[in-house]
DNA sequence: AGCACGCCGACT
DNA sequence: GTCGGCGTGCTC
């Protein structure tokens, strides 16, 4: 047998040692000694033992081998947080096709960016009578370094361990010898920072409906029987699926539990937030962009210590370390924002479940529009699935038109406002409520389509929306296939066709022109690049402060407007035609959530739906709250193309300066993936595609390069992606040529 | 972080 | 000589 060996990263926190050494698994360890255990080693000259954890086995030294030690042993101790992370970090390396050293960043927070935040300060611990006798003494023994700091510490009495360390030239060594006599003190600035700072801590009374207590009870009960468990939670917008997790987070923390909850970063409003810190008062942290780096690090201290029991962040919070989770809630489960996009590219979905299984807790999803992955699966029973199908309070279900949009050109309105909308926005302009009208860009990538009869430009192999290039050709960008734009719709014959898009400066504008008198609110990438701008405009409108808001997605989002008793979607289909199989999901998603922000009070709501194309089912469905058939008519496209959920699709995307190379080692991947699936007998279960540029073939001068590989066995894929890995590492031809992984891709590339 | 090594001026 | 203070470099 041959020697195996242990990647172990060392338990000190420098970052000189923030990287793995290598040891060698002596024959008697060989059992205990795999990814995550603890492991205990002799480091440095005096081979002194430190603790370790392991991150990866191989029979490869990377090392001289005669200056390999031996692991001295391993530590059982298989509930440690760090081991489970670790795990969890090698599963995610194996599942989504990434690095371990990416997989370990993105799992445990990197050592060095402490180090920076712990701002450490050195101050004198005697008085400065004191301090001088001192200074005098080593004086006379001409202890420079000594002098120097003390002279400067008398000076300022207070000075940065950094400054002391660089500027003053003192070496550490020094400094500590001067701690040991007592002289100076070392003070590490640890208070832990509370990003948002509590309010009154008046618990709120819950009054849960019928259905609301039904779900809590089930899973509650459940989780006492020490089930553990995935659920499904699809409950429309306005049913209130906050209180049902904050019934249940808190039965769990009361067993002494910890708690994770995943929000899409839009919707980590001031609101969302308000209400659990005044249910759970500061036993709870919020995680988000915009901490610092110290105030990260201090939340995971938090964590760790046991300071705190519930974390609510974005899909990084996954990797909060509490020792005795319980429980993890994905909220709007369906959004893209769970899948990361940069290696490893994990769905914080899949990994929710694993930690569940590593940590033995239970996993919640919610969303008022499930995605289909999920909904497949609470179908099949993998997840258990409810449903709460009315709105809590006194608000209904709006009403909701939809407008043809070929009809309005026939009647020679070439407005971008359809007759019924301009008519509505008028009444409400006249009794004083407000209107929200909505912009869908996404997918704005410039397909074309014809004005007249709505005809979509699609690729006859993918069904997917072709591109328009300008140098006049359409292009798909899953296959390659291409052909030349036309000049007259091939459906209808009119010369009306052409790259669409409207920008929301552009509607703003037209919304001034149309209604003079009101007042107009944009949001949008624009308005909101400064920090709080978004925060800002949402509440400058919840005030009143503005009739009309204009804006992209994220007006759909987070909060509540009492109010808006309209909502106008402006293009519905604009989602529908994205170069992406997501399209119709996308569009049936937003449709249904901009609808879910009219009428949220006791005032009726109305939303209008403009669209090219009214008879699509997935906005026929969204304007009929039928999720059900929406699902159904997608799962049923899906399988036909075998897209996910149907089955799996790995994207690769090669890159690089030099696009000849990019495009060659597209080819030889493609070209290997053809050989290797040939040789094993396996070329009937998967499809090759491709290569193809990129939809953004060329981003800061880097050219890409897309293959997708399509296939129904999702273990097959990772093998077809571990043979690759080898191939590329093993060819000279992918230097300065990037290679991604990405299973199931959420945004197209 | 912790430890050893090598360099330097000062002192038994 | 050699000892204590100081700076640097390395850890599989």
């Amino acid at each position: 047998m041959t020697m195996k060996y242990a990647d172990i990263i060392v338990d000190i926190s420098h970052e000189n040692l923030d990287r793995t050494y290598q040891y060698s698994i002596p024959v008697e360890l060989a059992e205990q000694a795999v990814i995550g255990a603890l492991a205990v080693v002799p480091f440095g000259k005096g081979n002194r033992l430190i603790k370790g954890y392991i991150v990866q086995v191989s029979n490869v030294p990377k090392w001289r081998e005669d200056l390999i030690k031996p692991i001295y042993q391993i530590v059982d101790d298989g509930l440690v947080i760090e081991s489970q992370l670790i795990q969890l970090a090698y599963w995610i390396k194996e599942t989504f096709g990434s690095t371990m050293n990416d997989a370990l960043k993105t799992v445990i927070p990197v050592k060095k960016s402490v180090k920076a935040k712990e701002k450490k300060t050195v101050k004198l611990a005697v008085p400065t009578e004191k301090a001088s006798e001192h200074l005098k003494l080593f004086k006379a023994k001409n202890n420079k370094g000594r002098v120097r700091l003390l002279e400067e510490l008398i000076e300022e009495d207070a000075i940065d361990y950094d400054v002391v360390l660089h500027k003053l030239n003192i070496a550490r060594t020094t400094i500590q010898d001067l701690e040991k006599f007592g002289i100076i003190t070392i003070e590490a600035e640890r208070l832990y920072r509370n990003p948002i700072q509590k309010d009154a801590m008046d618990k709120e009374q819950v009054h849960l409906t019928e259905e609301q207590q039904g779900i809590v009870d089930s899973i509650i009960k459940e989780y006492r029987k020490n089930i553990r468990n995935t659920y499904l939670i699809h409950g429309v917008t306005g049913s209130g699926k906050t209180e049902v997790y904050m019934e249940i987070i808190a039965d769990v923390i009361k067993q002494g539990k910890q708690v994770i909850m995943l929000i899409p970063e839009i919707a980590l409003t001031y609101q969302t937030v308000m209400r659990f810190y005044k249910r759970f008062g500061d036993r709870i942290s919020i995680m988000n962009s915009r901490l610092s780096q110290g105030e990260r690090y201090d939340q995971y201290l938090r964590a760790k210590k046991g300071d705190i029991d519930i974390m609510i962040g974005p899909r990084s919070a996954l990797f909060t370390p509490f020792s005795n989770l319980g429980l993890i809630i994905i909220d709007e489960e369906h959004e893209g924002t769970y899948k990361s996009e940069n290696p490893p590219k994990y769905h914080a979905r899949e990994v929710a479940i694993k930690r569940g299984q590593l940590s033995d807790a239970s996993v919640i999803l919610g969303s008022a529009t499930p995605s289909l992955e999920s909904y497949k699966n609470a179908i099949e029973g993998k997840y258990k699935l409810f449903t709460l199908q009315s709105r809590i309070g006194k608000s209904i279900m709006p009403k909701i038109w939809i407008v043809d949009l070929r009809e309005e050109l026939k009647k020679r309105n070439k407005s971008i406002f359809s007759i019924k909308l301009k008519e509505l926005v008028e009444d409400r302009l006249r009794k004083n409520q407000q209107i929200m009208l909505f912009i869908n860009r996404r997918g704005y990538a410039g397909f074309v389509s014809c004005r007249s009869c709505g005809h979509v430009m699609k690729c006859p192999h993918c069904d997917i929306s072709l591109t328009a290039h300008n140098n006049g050709t359409l292009l798909c960008h899953y296959c390659g296939y291409s052909e030349k734009a036309p000049v007259k719709c091939p459906s209808c014959g009119s010369p009306y066709i052409a790259a669409f898009g409207t920008g929301t400066q552009k509607v703003e504008d037209m919304v001034k022109k149309e209604f003079p008198g009101a007042r107009v609110l944009r949001m949008d990438m624009d308005t909101t690049k400064n920090k709080d701008s978004h925060e800002k405009i949402l509440s400058a409108f919840a005030n009143g402060e503005a009739d009309i808001l204009v804006g992209t997605q994220m007006i759909v989002k987070g909060h509540d407007f009492p109010m808006v008793t309209l909502v106008g979607i402006l293009a519905a289909d604009l989602s529908l035609y994205a170069a992406d199989y997501r399209a119709s999901e996308r569009t049936y998603q937003l449709l249904a959530q901009a609808s879910g922000r009219a009428g949220r009070s006791h005032l009726p709501g109305e939303v209008v739906i403009q669209s090219y194309q009214p008879d699509h089912y997935s906005i026929k469905s969204a304007s009929e709250d039928d999720y059900l058939g929406f699902y159904k008519q997608e799962m049923a496209y899906r399988e036909l193309l075998k897209y996910p959920p149907a089955a799996h699709i790995l994207a690769i995307l090669t890159a690089s300066k030099d696009e000849n190379k990019a495009l060659t080692a597209a080819e030889l991947i493609s070209g290997a993936a053809n050989d290797w699936t040939a040789k094993e007998g396996i070329s009937e279960e998967v499809v090759i595609i491709g290569p193809a540029a990129a939809s953004l073939a060329k981003a800061n001068d880097i050219y890409r390069f897309m293959i997708y590989i399509k296939g129904s066995d999702y273990d097959l894929l990772v093998a077809i992606k571990d043979y690759l890995e080898g191939y590329i590492n093993y060819s000279e031809h992918f230097n300065g040529c990037n290679v991604q992984f990405d299973f199931n891709p959420m945004n197209s590339y």
